[in-house]
DNA sequence: CTACCTAACTAAATCGTTTTAGCTGGGAGG
DNA sequence: CCTCCCAGCTAAAACGATTTAGTTAGGTAG
């Protein structure tokens, strides 16, 4: 059997290869009379363009590369938006997960140059993306997401964790709490280290003690994280009414660990999480957060591969800084 | 800047394109050394194949579609093994959600058509899908994901859905619990018909009276259907002690519900959810479920796709029904 | 020594488009 | 009447691989 091309319908018209393309893809030097009549031609004979081609000549494929470090994070949860952005453009995703490993990161980032993405879009698996950047080498923009670069070379875009956690400060001193506890796994990510600066800040500048807990084992992940540091909290002298947590899972690991240790959430201790990750929102967690705008962000990555990517000349690195929001659900509650 | 190709390096070994092709796809009819000359070239060089150029002649991609009808449920869940099979096989995956409408579904459709996937894998928005089998009209293998389709004459593979409402049934009962309550949301597909029945042929079978609670309203989605099922339950004068949940999130909803009114879980009433969606094992969750093998049916999948696109011959319709496992939690308790 | 075989290549067609450059015929301007 | 222009096409060269059908040189058999 052979395949439907434009050739076929060129034959079938009697026209050219070239007339019918241009007809198709709405040239001007193409009459109005004849434009209808291939279209028309093209429906009847269900006609579907053979991207692979077109993208041969262009010599640059119409998707966008989006490899996450692990999809059952936030970031498995940005593939919707992100798809929605990229449908909006005509565009189309091929995706990988790198399931933290680097390696299959870095098998996932050669699939996307082999397949000659327009773009990347990549959570990495790891602060240091130099190998990435290497393996890519310019051949098309790349835009980080998430705060896991630091270096400022790179195109990325995450939230303003600097503003998400004076809002999520602010919330919680609002409601009367002054004995705030910081909390806070062993992964400390870029943006880990700026919320941490940002509650120092605010618990000094109203005279008031910070007291951090951050977790150094590896066992029990973010689950054994989470007892050990509430077994630690609930001990210390101190009489914490509040917690902040640096990341919705954890956040929910702590209000569980908190609940079999007997102390009700919000009522005995309030807790507020970070992320707006899904789980904030189902049913038994209810966890208050700091949200980011996941549409947002996505649209944002979108639109800067596309401008990167139609740019002739090389693009300078851009940032972008979503505003994260404050979601007030069940975690916390007044003095 | 003109493109690394097989010709540079061609050019730079003195050796013709197809010798170089060849070597780099181990071809019988190329020297040992020759090929060893032109992959180190290569390596050096930095060349990576174009597959766009490569999937033009072969006429197909090496890409498999996946279009999921929301990535926020169990559907989502799938994309990681997936996507992990379809590493294995060194095949790419291009996704899209349909976010639960038929247009967008059907847009994303057309996209996996024009760039020529080599099979579609798709957990269709709605139970009829003659129109998504109409636009691909055969072009390549369609696997449908989840037990949406009653039609034979599709392949398909899911959950055993009998077995695994056994499974539940068989746990409750051995825990000793004979007043077992039926929840099930608005949304009735082809897999809740088989768990109902098999629930109630179970019940039957023990001089035990099925007590089945469809929800009819749409308000308040998940939530509102929780709320208003466990109030009939609670309302009921028969006394619940168990309650089978057709899948995970409502049945979250339910033990929330079932809170909110005072009734602890599962001190008070048992709990069991289906499907073994992550939420099940998050903190405050700890559902009870009969989880699906997703790894296994990912990979089924991505089999039934490849060996369908190899198969000279027209294929016959698949069908492939995994067996489903009981994973104990925390919301079942014995009587 | 000639003929044949085979290992190891090369040449050229092909995949389905896009796009540049060129062609053609009819109308308008001089 | 000739020239020029322009609208509306056509021809052909790319894009970067794969693959089929040769070709060549050296070795071996007769």
């Amino acid at each position: 059997m052979k395949a439907l091309t434009i050739k076929t319908i060129a034959r079938e018209l009697g026209l050219s290869l070239s007339a019918v393309s241009k007809a198709l893809n709405n040239y001007p030097d193409i009459s109005e009379s004849t434009r209808q009549m291939v279209v028309k031609k093209a429906m009847e004979m269900g006609y579907s363009p053979n991207m692979i081609a077109r993208n041969l000549v262009k010599s640059t494929s119409n998707a966008i590369g989006v490899v996450v470090r692990d999809t059952s994070t936030i970031y498995g949860e940005m593939l919707k938006p992100i798809s929605q952005a990229a449908l909006k453009n005509n565009l189309t995703i091929v995706m990988g997960d790198s399931n933290r490993s680097t390696v299959i990161e870095m098998r996932h980032v050669r699939a996307m140059i082999d397949s000659r993405v327009m773009g990347l879009i990549i959570a990495p698996v790891d602060n240091d993306v130099s190998n990435i950047e290497l393996a890519v080498a310019g051949r098309f923009p790349v835009v980080y997401l998430g705060s896991h670069v630091s270096d400022n070379q790179k195109s990325f875009v995450t939230c303003d964790s600097e503003y998400g956690t004076k809002l999520a400060m602010d919330y919680l001193f609002g409601l009367g709490h002054r004995e705030i506890a910081f909390v806070g796994d062993k992964s400390r990510r870029v943006a880990t280290n700026i919320k941490l600066n940002v509650y120092r800040h605010e618990m000094n500048a109203r005279n008031l003690n910070p007291a951090v807990f951050f977790d150094t084992e590896d066992e029990g992940g973010l689950t054994g994280a989470a007892y050990r540091q509430v077994e630690r909290i609930l001990e210390d002298r101190r009489k914490y009414t509040a917690i902040f947590v640096v990341k919705d899972m954890l956040a929910a690991f702590v209000m569980q660990a908190l609940r079999e240790k007997g102390v009700s959430v919000p009522e005995d201790i309030s807790v507020i999480g970070y992320d707006g990750a899904d789980i904030s929102g189902y049913p038994m967690v209810n966890l208050t957060t700091i949200a980011q705008p996941k549409k947002e962000i996505a649209e944002k990555l979108v639109e800067m591969i596309t401008r990167q990517k139609e740019s002739s000349v090389k693009p300078q690195p851009e940032h972008y800084y979503a505003k994260p929001s404050l979601v007030v659900r069940k975690s916390c509650m007044g003095l």
